[in-house]
DNA sequence: GTCGATTACGTATTACGTAACAATT
DNA sequence: AATTGTTACGTAATACGTAATCGAC
């Protein structure tokens, strides 16, 4: 019957051209490739190459073949990784999120109901990525801001964030008790990086605004203390900090700068995460962000 | 590294329930399964079954592993025939149709045009088998009711089907110049089998008709004559008959009850099925059907 | 006592290596 | 002369078989 190994050599064949040179990467010799790939061929009971004296070339039947087995062959190496990750998933709860905020929830909650399990975390804006990353067991848990309607999957509502932008008093828009993203469309604004799909709401809603983007949030904090630049807080964040006479914090009105953001998880994971929506009601979001 | 065979051991135990029962199965000893399955947990680096002294249970991850494992080896199965399919397309046309006329036309300009080749035809209502059967090469070419958008097949027209209804001319519906299935719902209808889609779209459309379903077309033909019962015939096969002054014939308004056929097949197999649109408008239908 | 699983050790299959050869560049 | 592929035959890796042991029902 048709092995991995056999698959393995006839990508190699399609990849360095001529046995040959196939074998030199295979570390095995010429001869032995002649005769597995015989055996291939036998076993498929399908000729896969035109054979000239001196010369082998993949006929279309070989080139079908090279493609699936090339697919195949990736099938294989992902289970393994799957396996892995999904051996590892028993004692280490490794989230992926869409957002910063809702990480620092869930380690603050895991090391509380669970600190016998390692944490690891992972902000990916890229919704496909964390999806994929949750079906191949990278991702034990991963938060969207929307459920995911899946039969093999459960998504459960973690809890709600919404944007406000910070001004200094003296700022033009201050005066307001909401605004619109319209309204700041083009003015310079601060903007930590790091910030998962909030990023690119803001690239998506204020195209013509210079964003300032900086990592480091020593250097964020500072600068909106020292300057007259608007930035971004949101309802969590803001429960954080102390009150500051010398910013004032307006609500943004569009939906997009609204996010309730869901726990999504294999349901046989459910005796982890099911109680998640339960600790977030009780959670005090102080305490989560002064131990970040 | 992992192999097949390894798989298909894991596969057995999981299927048997104990060691001894699938090496049974496999055909070799248990001994040999036992060290064939700790070097698969080996070479995986994750531990698959719960042992007890004398009982060896898979553990959630084995239970993943197993389910993974059986997509595989389906998949390497189906990579198998489809290859042997592959191969089989240089010598075989093999024509997949949602409905008949198709297939009759398509025999006759292939006898002509590609004498050598041999053809085999298969009608299938089912959509979703006709398209699956295409991209494994079990069929070479395949004949829908609509053209199929996707980037490796192409799909050109061939030719289209109306639906009449036949009835004696002493019958309700023969004054009218046309009419909708909604006239006919409820009455008693002789129908052929095997013609494809058209069945759906019957039962479908005129849902409280009793449907008599005659499997031999002589005797269809037969009780066409002796009975006073409409049945179907298409612009096709109305093309074959002689004028019958005994019948009627009613075209049906209803959109269902128009049918345009697509020929849709691998962009490489172009060399061979892009002049079908030709040929079908030069294609004398008569001549066709009196061959069948 | 039977059945299921593991270990130890010998056997056999088969993939692989070496050598020799033919053909193309 | 150098490179590519095939055939013949010997070698070695490894999957498998046999025998023996342990525990559970």
């Amino acid at each position: 019957m048709i092995e991995y190994y056999q698959m393995e050599q006839l990508i190699a064949i399609a990849q360095e051209g001529t046995l040959s040179k196939a074998a030199q990467r295979l570390l095995i010799s010429q001869p032995a490739l002649t005769r597995s790939i015989q055996h291939l061929e036998e076993d498929l009971g399908v000729v896969l190459f035109e054979r000239k004296k001196n010369k082998m070339t993949l006929n279309e039947t070989g080139k079908l073949a090279v493609e699936i087995m090339e697919k195949l062959v990736h099938d294989r190496d992902q289970m393994i990784r799957t396996l892995q990750l999904f051996e590892q998933s028993k004692f280490l709860i490794s989230i992926g999120s869409c957002a910063p905020a809702p990480i620092w929830g869930l380690r603050h909650i895991f090391q509380e109901t669970a600190h016998e399990m390692k944490i690891k975390d992972t902000l990916d804006s890229n919704e496909e990525n964390l999806i994929q990353g949750l079906k191949n067991h990278e991702y034990s848990l991963i938060v969207l801001n929307h459920p995911l309607d899946k039969e093999s999957y459960e998504s459960i509502p973690l809890f709600e964030e919404n944007l406000y932008l910070s001004v200094p008093p003296a700022h033009p828009l201050a005066m307001f008790k909401e605004i619109s993203f319209d309204d700041l469309n083009g003015q310079s604004v601060l903007l930590l990086s790091r910030i998962g799909f909030w990023n690119e709401i803001c690239v998506k809603k204020i195209p013509k605004s210079h964003l300032l983007i900086q990592e480091d949030v020593q250097v964020f904090q500072e600068l909106t203390r020292a300057s007259a630049l608007p930035n971004f807080k949101s309802s969590i964040t803001l429960q954080a900090d102390p009150e500051n006479e010398n910013r004032i914090n307006i609500p943004l009105i569009d939906p997009e700068a609204h996010a309730v953001y869901y726990g999504i998880y294999h349901k046989k994971d459910a005796y982890l995460f099911a109680s998640l929506s339960e600790h977030f009601r009780h959670l005090d979001w102080q305490k989560v962000i002064q131990t970040t």
